[in-house]
DNA sequence: GTCTATACACAGATAGAC
DNA sequence: GTCTATCTGTGTATAGAC
């Protein structure tokens, strides 16, 4: 055992792993977690549902590998730009709400329901996803508190308000209409989408930065 | 034939159709078309999914016309407001805004879903509700671009952006989140919403409003 | 692990008596 | 118009052969 043929197997393995919740994660996007069923996932990754459910034991635990998946990808995006080039915080939180509404445009962001959804009771049951909502929060808190300090954010918004700020821009609905839309490029859209969220539709009066 | 006798059922059947709806859109409100039930509807109603049917021919056809009915709420507003002695377009749109959220954290408000429902589909196909929407639209568009014109919203953002944003708010997870935590009153939670809305995160320095 | 076939539950909608 | 009982479709999940 653990041969050569063995560890070929598992890669297999993982890589269908992979495919599905990458198929899931768009179809939860595209229609939510209510309206996606097993057999479209079955259908779009190519298998039978029955093998489905040789990878993941029910749809909740595939909604929930999949969150955490994304979740993942942004905590590593948190670490990166921590340890990257730019130490200002309100800048780390522009571009991390940038990535996750770029990914939302893109249709891979499997719309976390902080909303109420049947699934959000299971969610909060399931370790690995609070263990990474958990991990983000305080991250993101950090920053948040860093920002309010020196008068980026306005300090007298409680830092959990400000963190459910942005959360929220991952699943804001004018997204996907201002893509419908056409109009619009995507840089375009997440440009005023940004704007809006940190200096509000009233006119930009540039503040200075310092 | 129309006897006091008729009339007065008439008046019956009008209130249990009212009471209908207002069961589901708080149900809509609550727990999203896909997971709202007729079975759910009949019995917080007090009467059997049957006859249900008698009154609303479909789930979607109901779920139409509770929408229906919020949009007349919204618009006769707009119009209240409109006549009202405040004239500044701005804080109309605020007002407006407020009432919005003030009815989600209400629950009272169904969800507008702009976002993926199968609803979304057979709503846009709904004469009704085309109609009211559309005639929103045009009357808060006027206001958004005299607002751009005297200088209270950015000119530079389309109009149609700026009417979407404000329809968003209507659905924002946010308000669930902060009304959930319990710590902070309804009014609190709706100046911050605002604040955010139109000031953005950002510290307020207070503009002029001339 | 892959499939076909099927069990099971539940929700939308209807039949038909009263 | 109200109900109970039922039809029908569909979606999650499983059985069992290969």
């Amino acid at each position: 055992m653990d041969s050569v043929k063995t560890r070929l197997k598992e890669q297999v393995k993982a890589l269908r792993t992979e495919a599905i919740m990458e198929a899931a994660n768009k179809l939860l996007a595209e229609k939510g977690y209510e309206s996606m069923t097993m057999d479209e996932v079955a259908e779009r990754v190519g298998m039978s549902k029955a093998s489905l459910y040789k990878f993941f034991p029910s749809k909740e635990d595939l909604a929930a590998q999949a969150m955490v998946k994304v979740l993942d990808q942004a905590l590593a995006l948190i670490d990166d730009l921590r340890d990257g080039p730019e130490p200002n915080p309100l800048q780390c939180l522009r571009e991390l709400t940038r990535w996750a509404m770029q990914t939302k445009l893109d249709g891979e962001m499997p719309s976390l329901p902080a909303q109420n959804s049947s699934l959000s009771a299971s969610l909060m049951a399931h370790e690995p996803y609070v263990e990474r909502l958990l991990s983000m929060s305080l991250k993101l808190g950090v920053w948040v508190a860093q920002a309010q300090s020196a008068g980026q954010i306005d300090p007298e918004l409680p830092t959990d308000f400000v963190l459910y700020q942005l959360y929220a821009r991952s699943c804001d609905p004018v997204l996907g209409v201002m893509k419908e839309d056409g109009r619009y490029s995507r840089e375009q859209i997440l440009d005023w989408m940004l704007q809006v969220q940190f200096e509000g539709l009233a006119p930009t009066l540039k503040r200075s930065t310092s």
